[in-house]
DNA sequence: CGGCGCAACCGCAATTTGCAGTAATGCGAT
DNA sequence: ATCGCATTACTGCAAATTGCGGTTGCGCCG
């Protein structure tokens, strides 16, 4: 929220915009718990209020909100929780149908498509070296750049999770087929050279 | 919940390890409220109670419970969402120091290594052919794969801004560098190469 | 046998959330 | 010109969720 503010002046519906736009990607947050937080944050002396000229309050920094997103800044961060409900529904897969399942990888598939053809007509201006907001071009590629990789990690995953469970009939008590033996050992190897690669540093 | 349920008829503080354990890796939730859950679903008629020889109440999946799950399988799948602080503290580091920006990475990579090393731990069993879980290795390994897909790519990513964020000595007005630009460059064209294949299919 | 710690839970106040509603503005069709 | 309808820009409220702290009982160590 200070974030936003500290990028300029909002009234709390540009907020929402904003949030919709970009900050879905790292930080999913109801609507209705953004109109409310700006009046938080004056309580708090974070930020203040004025009215422009349409009449709207627009919410803004303050010095105080400043030092304390730079506190917020230096303090140690929560890590990545991801809530991921069709892994769940592939974790309980043996449940249901193998339909089910497909249906599940397929509406995965198709969603990175679409998220990350929305987030490639975002990034496409910063292409032009005279756009506008060339300041933080750094940080937007930054954050765009893991989205994408987050989001193809899951979209080769379900590629690779519908090619292994292409010829399964039934979703119970499959086992180590030969490729699901593969993925393990391939899995489990990755992990161990990175944890390896880890120690090394 | 009734998932958990639907694998063996478990105690309230049982649910809790067994979230711990593997679910939290795609479902984080507050242990309070696993507490109250099952009650809610005695109350819909999803779960019963009995109270074994040690005198705990141990919930059971019923009939109206399966087919509630079974339901919830077919059901149109919300799609993944990831809360990434680490991420909204780099879309924001041009409000701190280099310092914060590099510390926040380096947590985010041992995070990493961490979570690898448990997981790697929690899967060896899997590899003897004749563990007691095989029923479930299927889906198990799956599901681990994601993981440790999105846990690669985090540390893939996190690697990739410290080296290209180590020569910088200030995190304002960096804008398009040739590194950050290539970064730009080869995210799009990725995005754009995944679109095209989605579109073939 | 007293103290300590941990496993296993639950009450409660405070916050958060979803949903439904509403007022204002634009805008195309009749 | 004006009617209907969609979209923008919010807000109230009831219900759900959550964090925090407390409790009980058990085992173990000194």
């Amino acid at each position: 929220m200070l974030g936003l503010l500290s990028l300029r002046p909002q009234t709390p519906y540009e907020i929402t915009q904003q949030v919709r736009r970009s900050l879905d990607y790292c930080w999913p947050t109801p609507e209705r718990s953004l109109y409310d937080q700006p009046e938080r944050l004056v309580g708090l002396g974070l930020a203040d209020v004025v009215t422009d000229r349409e009449g709207r309050r627009r919410y803004q920094i303050t010095d105080a909100g400043r030092v304390a997103l730079r506190r917020w800044l230096e303090r140690a961060s929560p890590m990545p929780r991801f809530h991921n409900e069709p892994l769940l529904r592939v974790l309980f897969a043996d449940q249901g149908s193998v339909e089910d399942l497909h249906r599940v990888l397929g509406a995965v598939r198709a969603h990175v498509a679409e998220r990350l053809e929305l987030g490639l007509a975002q990034m496409e201006p910063y292409l032009d070296d005279d756009g506008l907001f060339q300041e933080r071009a750094h940080v937007v590629t930054i954050v765009a750049d893991l989205v994408s990789r987050l989001l193809g990690a899951l979209d080769d995953w379900a590629a690779e999770v519908e090619q292994v469970s292409a010829d399964w009939d039934t979703t119970q008590a499959v086992g180590l087929t030969p490729q699901v033996r593969a993925m393990l050992d391939r899995l489990i190897d990755d992990g161990r050279t990175r944890v390896a690669q880890h120690r090394d540093v």
